[in-house]
DNA sequence: GCAAATTAATGATTTATTCAAG
DNA sequence: CTTGAATAAATCATTAATTTGC
């Protein structure tokens, strides 16, 4: 019966929709959360420290209401689920690709010693340590890189005026809402797609003609493979 | 109407996991099937005739036990809740970046929805007439193309012997199961990058050092611009 | 095509276990 | 040995997805 986990915990994150909602009791993540979420699980972290959990928060909140204490759970059923589905599939012969869970790479540099990398319990060993730590403030934990963008890192978190946040091929970007220009910013010969396959066009100086939209995914692709 | 539809349905698609499972009454969805399917519907298609449902559904069968009838109801229902979405978001200010849906599991991490390109009413209407699908054997509606890749129309469809099927910026692909030549198949400055962030390395000649997996996601994507 | 009825997914809680201090 | 922190496993509870009947 601990209070809590370390992780502030209870503040309900009263998520409500600004409305007077009787009781709502659970978070539904948003889709772009989600696309925050697994981005960072997939890419190692699969157990952030209480700091990276605040800064994470942050930054979901641009698409939705969430608490801290929401972050931690997503994290912690998470890795639950991802265990619990890998140690049935090995029961069973799975064939199947399974796309669930592939925390593959990690940018962990100090722990070495131990061999594969293979699945949930010689990540979390890897990382067990740097969970209790209830201090390190804006020191990274071990070897552990955010993959949030920069811009997160300093302070003012809410939706900043001019700037919006886009995912491209899957990180969340921050881009100034103005015209783009995409070959100044990007390279030569590479265009945007939108995530549902559709090109988003450019005028012929390389300028968007559309603006972009705040939580969509995108993908810079190279004009010449496409 | 369940036997109507045109669906040949009735094959229970039962599903099982490739196992020996005795009943089990409802289709579930590999993340891979709703990436394809998602895929479809964001690409215009909403409602597809029953030639194509047939193809689609003979895609699908790779990643998993499905019958027609599945894949008929699930374009009924995903423009069905598409639009009361719609309308839903109309009669309440919606500032949220509406991400259509969100994939059970969050494999999604790469691909996502629409919102941006016109959602449903608009192109629904296109469709409409097309649906009770008992007929129209082989024609396409109406200016319908469809973007399952080629080699999906002829027939042969399990798992064929040397290739895989993955997701390239959004789009279902076959690729040999063999090392594979980026810089041959691609163009020159480009890598790909699975959904999850990570790079897919590559030796000094382009060629992928890793393989492939089946049903995951990938980007290309300019190196000069990452 | 809609909406009630079912079933699956998954956020939130609870319980048990482990490890390090003291 | 006891205590507290941290978390994995199990469970509960609510929401979303799918099926069914009209």
């Amino acid at each position: 019966m601990e209070d809590n986990q370390g992780q502030d915990h209870h503040s309900p994150s009263n998520h409500g929709t600004e409305r007077s909602e009787p009781v709502r009791s659970r978070w539904t993540p948003k889709p772009e959360q989600i696309l925050i979420l697994e981005s960072i699980f997939n890419s190692g972290m699969v157990n952030p420290p209480k700091n990276e959990t605040v800064r994470i928060r942050k930054l979901l909140e641009k698409f939705g209401s969430v608490g801290d204490a929401n972050v931690f759970y997503w994290f912690q059923n998470r890795r639950s689920r991802s265990r619990r589905r890998q140690r049935q599939m090995q029961a069973s012969g799975g064939t199947s690709n399974g796309f669930a869970n592939s925390p593959s790479s990690y940018l962990v540099g100090s722990s070495s010693s131990s061999g594969v990398v293979g699945e949930d319990h010689g990540v979390e060993s890897l990382f067990s340590f740097s969970n209790q730590m209830g201090f390190q403030e804006s020191e990274q934990t071990s070897g552990v890189t955010s993959i949030l963008c920069p811009s997160e890192t300093s302070s003012l978190h809410y939706q900043t005026a001019g700037f919006i946040t886009i995912f491209i091929n899957g990180v969340p970007t921050e881009v100034p809402r103005t015209p783009l220009d995409v070959k100044a910013m990007f390279g030569q010969d590479v265009m945007l797609v939108h995530s549902s396959g559709v090109p988003v066009p450019t005028n012929e100086y390389g300028f968007l003609v559309q603006i972009l939209h705040h939580g969509e995914s995108y993908f810079l692709v190279n004009i010449s493979a496409v």
